[in-house]
DNA sequence: TGATTGACTGACCGCACGTTCAGCGTGCTG
DNA sequence: CAGCACGCTGAACGTGCGGTCAGTCAATCA
């Protein structure tokens, strides 16, 4: 009884997830606004009325496949920033574990940037705003937090740590996007150590 | 007969400019997505087939609307980066250009983001391409040249300008999608001189 | 083996959009 | 003042979407 019932949502979790990672290629390949249900369906290769199943609309489908993928990646941002390492170090962590998450899961990418700043009908907005942007903001005011400690305990600067948060967040984003667009982009290594030594010690000329 | 003219083509500029305005305002409000003919045409004043006598299709609104601004802000932004200051200097005075665009443009930043990464429709995505991301990357180019420029000069650090141009870029937008978004940013003056010391300082501890 | 279930299908619906065009009014012409 | 020209209108059209639901059929049951 019970372990019919759990090959049951074995079989249900598996139509759920094969769902959301044809939603996800479909939005990857032609965009947010250009993908279809038809799109997403034919892509699973099942009918469109069988996605209806599954999630109540098309809304539904894309919060769940965005907050699926966006708990994995927090996941890993969180574990690169537990433990007590130098800011510094901390800082290599989270960028590597991000560009490590969207070099995996390129797709996931085009989800990500459609959700950030909010479009479509009013209504989809207030949901992408209630999903989407919590999750951006969670994240800065978690960077913000950490770099407060590291002021703290004179690591770095005293500055405005929410303001640097953003931009620690933004420049991380920004080379990401451009680490994900590039056909062979150079070693992650290179791009992390550029960052971190720029956040670090600036462009200017002071002796390292 | 030359003046006649010259009248009909002021009246006719005036439709086009008060349409793309009116564009403007709409998809500031409802985003680009969920801005339709109908919502421009009321915003307009006029009724939405006299739109069709001044621009082609819905995209040529679009695109046009987006140059006429993107234009001003370039010239701009050209402005503040002539002449022989120091780096410093500049990039004090394209950040200052650019907040104050936007500053005076808030309408104009939605759908600078909009067009920032293709949405939509195939043949809207190619549209899009072309006109947006060439304009994006012509700014970041311009600005590694002058990085570039900085480094022959002793000015700055020597690294890879290509990447460190993407980098300011992007924190300077940022910061500027930030100060659109909230209700009283600080004063300019504050997060210019902030951005302005992380990028050429970091947020290291040695001494200024 | 016939009955029953329910996951799945895809033709269909209503709607909202971009786009069109026949007709309207206004002002200029002869 | 009649007639013409033309910028403008908005109802109507075609299209393509999200969403529905009557019907299908393979697996299960009795």
């Amino acid at each position: 009884m019970m372990l019919t019932k759990s090959k049951e949502e074995l079989v249900q979790e598996f139509r759920v997830q094969s769902i959301q990672e044809a939603a996800m290629r479909v939005i990857a390949r032609k965009g947010m606004a250009a993908a279809t249900m038809s799109d997403i369906a034919r892509e699973a290769g099942i009918a469109k009325g069988t996605i209806y199943l599954y999630f109540r609309d098309r809304d539904e489908l894309v919060e769940k496949t965005f907050e699926t993928a966006i708990t994995e990646l927090h996941r890993r941002i969180d574990a690169a920033l537990e433990g007590d390492a130098t800011f510094s170090a901390k800082l290599r962590a989270l960028l590597s574990a991000q560009m490590e998450f969207f070099r995996e899961n390129r797709e996931f990418f085009r989800l990500y940037m459609s959700l950030r700043y909010p479009e479509g009908s009013p209504a989809q907005q207030r949901r992408q705003k209630r999903i989407c942007q919590p999750q951006y903001r969670t994240r800065v005011a978690s960077l913000a937090a950490i770099l407060e400690r590291a002021m703290d305990a004179g690591e770095i600067r005293r500055m405005n740590a929410a303001r640097l948060a953003l931009l620690v967040a933004e420049m991380s984003i920004a080379i990401t996007i451009e680490r994900v667009m590039e056909e062979s982009p150079p070693a992650a290594e290179d791009d992390i150590e550029m960052i971190a030594t720029m956040i670090l010690q600036g462009i200017g000329l002071q002796h390292p």
